[in-house]
RNA sequence: GGGCCCAUGGUCUAGUGGUUAUGACAUCUCGUUUACACCGAGAAGAUCCUCGGUUCGAAUCCGAGUGGGCCCACCA
């Protein structure tokens, strides 16, 4: 019996504080494991609103599996390493990073990392996310930090096994360098921003005939000009084949070739190939074979190949040689023109392409392999695994893994500095290579110098779903639960998280590292743009959780729209309105409580009605959920709480249930009470996953159970029902519309009211329908609904 | 340049060949207190983006276009 008059948020708060006390666990015993590889968000901020919404998703997942039989790892990750952390700290200590000592540094970093962990861990908490547990530590389910030394040993460990089944190498090459971050970047670090810039028109001579015009955005890159290019098909240039054009300022002669690369239409349809000022000069100088003359250096200056140029900043030769251009009368024209320049995807910052030597993860030899793997994986959307395919064809370097960073895991490698050989850590410690070695000296007797760049971030978070089930550390439950049942992200880590996971898993274990994958789209602001910090649109959850609970939150996230097809706009007002579902499932539930069961019931025609319905339900869920599909069936079940058992069983069978004047037989009335109880045990346990405080309150006050260790239905054998559900709403309807148009209330009694034939179907329902509507009701041959006052 | 997704009342959303086009929120009217005023009954509000085509019949299928969002790519 439900003893409080409705459900408020103080009920709620308790619901959640309790389960952190009492988390669901984890046991890697279990017959049945499914696991969730859950994707860590950055500490340094707290959760916004729309990652909020996806561990919603998240939860509404393993709540499900769990009632369907599994154990469900469900582990709570933290992502520490890397810029975002380390660029808090030079934030708030105002300092830089190379100013003030590598170990220094580490501390202000951890500084930060220190007070900022448990905000997303509340908002975790108050959301009522069922993580296997909210404590942190190595085991099976605990929760993790990507900076733990457990953590970080295991992705120097995999390093190390990479190394040694020969997939890393060191070499010199052009490297994507952000100025800002001042370190190599990959490809899929990568994002592109359109701007307006300048397109400047240059007169070059050419021997033996006529001046020569070419456009350029990167004029100051003139001294690294390798070969100039015009279009196989463009006549204007023919006769220019095989002559060759004089580098104004620099007097220096490159050959002018045909080539597919130059179109006719951009500029003067002459281009000129420098080393580098974009990607496609890259791919060019090496699938040409050119020697590039490289003109920047790391520190974003011009260096002695650009001659007059060296020392300044790209910027300030940009202008140097714009005004020594005209100066000469060989800038012909300016124009605007838009451009898609590289910029850094953390900092934002411009990208430069530098000579550096990195170490690399072999990815290009498994196109192939990594292609059959995106083509096997199950995607939740269909249509999400196109972004995958999309970046697997377009690789076209290896991964570049060290960083010249900081605040990540350290490149387990010395280096010896009298015969150069390379020395690796050795598996089963986390190695600090800038302060201590694996041996005294080399072979050689020379000195070991240790590796002072660290990874790449995204080396560390591909071994995610390694690390969750114990890869290297409990290898008898690794290979019973791997690979992982579920990979949840965000479409924009497609290319990196994803793309990287499935590599890495398979150069490891030679397996896929995913059963499944739910990609999930944006949350939008009000407005519908997409929340960021740099906007400064982002949704604090706490504000609105602490406003209309956790509650309606989660059942908004689950009806709004399918975050998995398409971007979500947030909005108060619907999360609000959310709010009344949740009263009404209470007030239904208080209403049912009211009654308990004595004595064997017999089900009437209206009861088994409602036993069907139910079943479909369950059956229409169950199919749903499974495919990651919470939309519809949230739809479906709030319905049928307003629309169908709350507005038309309930007041149908209250007379029969009450039995107040003996109309019934008892086993009648025990029919109704049964199938009242039987609906609300069934919609509370469907709706668990998604609304999991409220259902566990009510199921707990009436059947005295936790609704979340109860299995998911089963379906019963359907029961032989003449009566259909349409007739039956449309009937309720008309006499309740009838009543009202005479200033009735709906429970006064009529004389009499005749059904057309049309409703015979509706026959076995007649005892109910009579007691409800307070009548005596006939079939006879009118054509519409006629009702005797 | 290639590809993907989306387009339905003020807002959001359902609807994959035949419906008076679903529902929610918001608006308006009337009513009601023994499950529920975070309630009930009802009203108003939609050229289902445009144009073609297939079909007896199209919001739904096909084609083209327009407008959004996104991904990839060798726009100097």
């Amino acid at each position: 019996m439900l003893k409080e008059k409705t459900w408020t948020l103080k009920q709620e708060g308790e619901i959640t504080k309790d389960w952190l006390k009492n988390p669901y666990g984890f046991d890697k015993k279990a017959k049945k494991i499914y696991s969730i590889d859950t994707p860590p968000p950055y500490v340094n901020t707290p959760i916004h609103a729309g990652q909020a919404v996806t561990y919603c998703y998240m939860d509404f997942f393993a709540r499900y599996k769990r009632s369907k039989g599994y154990s469900v790892l469900f582990p709570l990750g933290l992502d520490r390493n890397g810029l975002p952390i380390e660029h808090a700290a030079e934030k708030k200590f105002k300092i830089r990073a190379e100013n003030v000592g590598r170990d220094k540094f580490l501390e202000y970093c951890r500084k930060v990392l220190e007070e900022s962990s448990d905000i997303s861990i509340r908002t975790f908490a108050r959301l009522g996310i069922s993580f296997s547990s909210y404590k942190f530590g190595g085991e099976i389910g605990e929760g993790y930090h990507t900076d733990s030394e457990n953590y970080r040993k295991l992705t120097q460990e995999t390093f190390i096994d990479l190394w040694n089944a020969g997939l890393i190498y060191e070499e010199r090459k052009v490297s994507n360098y952000c100025l800002g971050c001042k370190t190599t970047i990959a490809d899929a670090e990568i994002i592109y921003e359109e701007r307006a810039t300048d397109l400047y028109h240059i007169k070059f001579k050419v021997e033996q005939g006529k001046d020569i015009v070419i456009a350029t955005t990167r004029p100051e890159l003139l001294c690294s000009c390798a070969v100039v290019l015009y279009n196989p098909s463009d006549k204007r240039y023919k006769q220019l084949r095989g002559k060759h054009a004089i580098l104004p300022l620099y007097d220096r002669e490159v050959l002018i070739k045909p080539h597919p690369i130059a179109k006719p239409k951009f500029g003067t349809g002459l281009v000129m190939m420098c080393s580098f000022g974009d990607l496609t000069d890259i791919r060019f100088f090496r699938e040409e074979g050119l020697r590039p003359r490289i003109a920047i250096n790391i520190d974003g200056k011009m260096n002695k190949n650009a001659d007059f140029l060296e020392g300044l900043s790209v910027k300030e030769a940009r202008k140097e040689i714009l005004k020594r251009l005209k100066e000469a009368g060989l800038l012909v024209k300016t124009e605007k023109t838009k451009q898609r320049a590289p910029i850094c995807e953390r900092s934002k910052d411009k990208i430069e392409f530098i000579l550096l030597k990195e170490y690399y993860l072999k990815q290009l030899n498994f196109k192939e392999k990594i292609l059959r793997i995106a083509k096997k994986v199950n995607f939740y959307d269909e249509n999400s695994r196109q972004i995958l395919l999309d970046w697997i064809n377009g690789l076209s370097e290896d991964w570049p893994l060290s960083r010249r960073r900081y605040y990540a895991t350290p490149i387990p490698i010395w280096k010896c500095k009298k015969c150069g050989e390379k020395v690796l850590g050795k598996k089963g410690k986390y190695w600090q290579p800038w302060k201590e070695s694996p041996q005294k000296a080399c072979k050689c007797g020379g000195k070991l110098e240790g590796e002072a760049r660290v990874f790449d971030t995204w080396f560390d978070s591909s071994i995610s779903p390694l690390y969750i089930l114990g890869y290297g550390r409990d290898s008898a439950f690794f290979k019973k639960a791997f690979p992982c049942s579920l990979r949840p992200q965000g479409k924009e880590i497609v290319r990196t998280w994803l793309y990287y996971t499935l590599l890495r898993s398979y150069q490891l274990t030679k397996k896929t590292a995913f059963k499944d994958v739910w990609i999930n789209f944006h949350i939008l602001d009000a407005k519908g743009k997409k929340m960021s910090s740099s906007l400064g649109n982002v949704v604090d959850p706490i504000k609105i959780l602490e406003k209309h609970g956790s509650e309606a939150f989660r059942l908004w996230a689950a009806i709004e729209g399918n975050i998995a097809r398409q971007d979500l706009r947030i909005s108060e007002e619907k999360i609000a309105g959310e709010f009344k579902t949740l009263i009404k499932l209470w007030n239904v539930s208080k209403f049912v409580s009211s009654f308990k069961l004595k004595g064997q019931p017999k089900l009437t025609e209206t009861d088994r009605l409602m036993m069907n319905y139910m079943d479909s339900l369950v059956e229409f869920a169950d199919k749903n959920y499974a495919e990651y599909n919470f939309f519809e069936p949230a739809h479906k079940l709030r319905h049928f709480l307003w629309e169908i058992f709350a507005s038309h069983y309930l007041e149908l069978v209250k007379a029969r249930a009450y039995n107040t004047d003996m109309r019934f037989s008892k086993e009648e009335q025990g029919g109704a009470i049964f199938t009242l109880h039987s609906c609300l045990r069934g919609l509370l346990k469907l709706f668990s996953p998604i609304i999991p405080a409220i259902t566990y309150k009510i199921y707990k006050e009436i059947y005295n159970g936790n609704i979340h260790n109860e299995d998911f239905p089963k379906t019963v054998r359907p029961f032989k029902v003449k009566a259909k559900l349409e007739s039956l709403l449309e009937v309720n309807s008309k006499i309740w519309k009838a009543k009202k148009d005479k200033g009735l209330s709906l429970k006064a009694a009529v004389k009499r009211i005749d059904l057309p034939k049309r409703y015979e179907n509706l026959k076995g329902l007649l005892p109910d329908l009579e007691a409800a509507h307070n009548t005596d009701i006939v079939f006879s041959a009118v054509k519409e609904i006629r009702i005797k006052f």
